[in-house]
DNA sequence: CGAGCGCTTGATTGAGTTCAAAAATCGTGG
DNA sequence: CCACGATTTTTGAACTCAATCAAGCGCTCG
């Protein structure tokens, strides 16, 4: 089964009552490019592994206006950890920008088992890592220009920027298309 | 001794020779108000656990204009995650806005024992809190007008709006010092 | 092969910055 | 405890970066 949660199964600090009730609360899921995982306020709240594909997470505000707060491909963990943290119903839309295989968890049986397995020092440090990601884009987002910001974003996630279109990358950044549009016309006036 | 590490001290999991070596990690001061921790570029890093005082981290830009990361009141703790998790040199710098009493663990230390202990539910519950708070923070600088995020800050951090003087909150807004003020002006205008 | 989506380009607008200077508040020594 | 200098906050005018609005082009995929 599952390449990430197969690991808690024969993890030995996890009762075998825990154990079933995981095995139960996984499901693997192939999907379709455009499919919606989760809609804001939705109550049943998953966690989802990404196999293979490519999945983002984005609110959108008063205006209508989308804003990405995450990409997650191959071997990442696309969850709405607000919401699951402080237990309300969903903030994020998540979807899936290509044809994907997922793993989805339920929030509450991933609960109840983080609450009372061991986090080694792999998956802790996977952890530490979204925390100085965040890091970063705070503070790129608080002082940098949004040109310094994309040339960081080119920079960190190459593959990102071949698969996804560029009005995307625009919402990821904080920017329009026609904003980001422009920036790119201006960097390759630059060059040369 | 320490009200945050001497947890690690009791905890069962921990090698005796490791809890030797935390023991000498870790270092209780008293420090007054604008005393420096730790500035860009620092190889020597320290976590800061914050038993009483305010202390806040900050980011420089090329134009000399700082920018507040967060801030960090009795019983929370600061600490420069990117730089550790990707063990560069300082990336924020950290000081004192109040006198402040703290309790600095060695992060060589610091991370020899979490590569080893486990991490108890509630610390879990901590590190992803922290994650949640980015999220929403990354949400609101990308969405959110300067007015909007002042609002939510005031609501969420009631106590450190008393603290700290406004330029600071407007540093952590992203915002100028003028900006916020005309941002409160409007306010008292819009309400009666 | 056409309709719609994505990207570009230009003109206009606006939220927030910068620069400058006055007003209010703080804090420290006498 | 007051006074004075330093820091913080406010206010105003000019400016700037990026947003908005609008129109046109080029793909692709249905």
């Amino acid at each position: 089964m599952s390449n990430l949660f197969k690991s808690f199964l024969i993890s030995s600090t996890i009762p075998s009552d825990l154990k079933e009730k995981l095995k139960n609360s996984v499901t693997v899921k192939k999907i379709k490019k455009g499919t919606s995982l989760q809609v804001k306020g939705d109550r049943l709240i998953y966690d989802y592994y990404v196999v293979k594909g490519l999945l983002r997470s984005y609110t959108i505000d008063e205006k209508g206006k989308e804003h990405i707060f995450m990409f997650a491909s191959e071997d990442w963990l696309m969850s709405d950890i607000e919401s699951q943290v402080f237990d309300k119903t969903a903030e994020l839309y998540i979807d899936a920008l290509e044809d994907s295989e997922i793993e989805m968890i339920d929030r509450k049986a991933f609960r109840e088992i983080n609450a009372v397995r061991y986090f080694d020092g792999d998956e802790l440090n996977k952890l530490f890592k979204r925390v100085a990601v965040l890091q970063r884009r705070v503070l790129l987002l608080m002082s940098a220009t949004a040109m310094e910001r994309y040339e960081h974003f080119i920079q960190t996630y190459p593959d990102i920027v071949q698969r996804v279109p560029q009005k995307m990358i625009a919402s990821y950044l904080g920017i329009t298309p026609e904003g980001l549009s422009k920036i790119r016309g201006q960097r390759v006036k630059g060059k040369n």
